[in-house]
DNA sequence: CTCAATGCAAATCCTTTGCATACCT
DNA sequence: AGGTATGCAAAGGATTTGCATTGAG
């Protein structure tokens, strides 16, 4: 059994064609996709499936911390990726859209320091750097 | 004359009720605003405007720099304020939708690193904290 | 068998656009 | 005057929802 039927099971999701293949779809790609791209890339197996699936089965998947939703900044639809990838943050190509994770942080101690200053209890944080990649420069 | 006309001038445009206001607005808010709520409270002044004159008169505002677009994680529509408040990051109460601007920024070192590390030319960033304020805890 | 998941079409929300008119400079 | 800005209504794109059907457990 492997890796994405237990996260479904672990969550009391059914394990469906459709989900299993989105989930394959996020594994092998490096960078975010909008619902859009998932629905045409997931449509090549399942020829049927439809967009309303895909917008609820990542709605289901994003509730069970499976995916996380990104916003990127000037881009109007959301973004997905598994959430597994998420602890990291995010350098964007403003031109071409490639998005590259980073896994250091450094932001934690910044965050404490803001919270116990202003009262807040911070629970997550966001950051993504924009710019020209090499080949958009 | 004051400031907000000459942040319109010096970008040649035109100094219309529907802008001064809308500058007045967002001055006068400490946080972010989306595009409705700017269209309500202009309303309360200039009973006919229209919520394409706030869209449309954000777009040039945006373009010129006097006021920055936000998008919020977890929200669907962008947030607006003034620019020159947006060196600074956010720390955004999730519950009340609270917002207090930042003005430590602890990325810049970082920035230039991982610049530097994939090639990339690093033109801007967005910091945001999510978490409760004092009050919603 | 039972309820969650799906397909399809229609609805909704936010934002943009076309066009004729009004207004700043 | 001349072109920008505006109002109104209609269009658009992304996402959500209602309802009947299918399918996983």
């Amino acid at each position: 059994m492997n890796k994405h039927v237990q996260w479904l099971k672990k969550n009391k999701l059914k394990v469906t064609p459709a989900r299993m293949k989105m989930l394959d779809i996020l594994e092998n790609t490096e960078g975010l996709l909008p619902a859009e791209e998932i629905f045409l890339k997931l449509k090549d197996e399942l020829p049927n499936v439809s967009l309303s699936t895909v917008y609820r089965s990542l709605e289901q998947l994003c509730n069970n911390d499976i995916v996380s939703a990104v916003n990127i900044e000037q881009k109007k639809e959301v973004h997905y990726e598994l959430a597994h990838k998420h602890h990291a943050h995010h350098l964007i190509c403003l031109s071409c859209g490639k998005v590259i994770h980073l896994h250091d942080c450094p932001v934690h101690g910044y965050a404490d320091k803001m919270g116990e200053k202003h009262g807040f209890n911070i629970t997550e944080h966001k950051l993504d750097l924009y710019g020209y990649c090499p080949a958009c420069q």
